[in-house]
DNA sequence: GTACGTGCAAAATGTTTGCATCATT
DNA sequence: AATGATGCAAACATTTTGCACGTAC
């Protein structure tokens, strides 16, 4: 297992207490945060810590490749220590975003011919950096059993 | 052919110049423009035109089901006429949106089994009112052919 | 005529920046 | 010691809101 010292030191960042708070937090948990969620996840227990920070800690870790943004369609950001290509649920009316249960997620993803996306790269000329599957869920009233 | 009036009639909208002008202008336009953009695409032919009214009729149009709101991860809304489910490319640097070619998009959406859909809906009990497929593209520094 | 849409300006929200100070290397 | 990160406040960008006026029905 590999601390977040070492995770931090192999990709040049600096170790200070923010950012390491604020890249464990982001890992510990799979509720794919805002900036201002994920703030007042950490602040309580860093002895200071502001908002600014958290955004330019985030920043830094999408460029590293430790993190990455999920796109919304509510103007603010959500972020995910994740990196791994896979499918989120977002839901329609309170944004959240949750990761698909692994096996779902699994066939969702094997379904997808590698040779369509090799097709799409040769014939936009582009390089495919990612792909983004969002399942849109009407937000359910009851929770999920 | 139906007519923008016609189908505002159908979803209850009142048909005023700046909405039907806006709904036009979406429809014609597969560039998935930002509101500001489109301000700037339709204010020149319009008596008057204001960005308020844009985000108003993007609203209206998007819960009319007469458009909807593509996910981005810079923090502005990007908008589509065209409502089926349709993958994208999405472009880092600069968020510009593309659809994918049409017979790319096919195969695709083709792959996708049904009932692993079926299974999500089942499994999240949740009603599954979308799905949103986002190929991320590093910018191409030659445009496309 | 009534209900609803519009323009304008102001406010709310989310994110970025400049700069002095502080911590890590 | 030098480099780079932080906090704060101010700037910025995007979207929403309140209200007086105007337009579609």
């Amino acid at each position: 297992m590999t601390s977040t010292r070492q995770l931090f030191n192999q990709h040049n960042l600096r170790c200070t207490s923010q950012r390491m708070a604020l890249y464990e937090a982001l890992a510990a948990h799979d509720s794919h945060p805002t900036a201002e969620e994920l703030f007042r996840l950490v602040k309580p227990g860093t002895a200071r810590l502001s908002l600014a920070t958290v955004y330019n800690t985030l920043e830094v870790l999408c460029r590293a490749g430790l993190a990455r943004k999920l796109p919304t369609t509510n103007g603010c950001c959500r972020y995910d220590a994740d990196t791994s290509i896979h499918p989120h649920v977002r839901y329609r009316e309170s944004g959240r975003i949750d990761d698909l249960p692994r096996h779902l997620a699994e066939r969702l993803l094997q379904s997808v011919p590698r040779e369509v996306l090799g097709d799409i790269e040769g014939e936009l000329s582009v390089r495919i950096a990612g792909l983004n599957i969002q399942v849109i869920a009407d937000d359910s009233p009851e929770p999920k059993t």
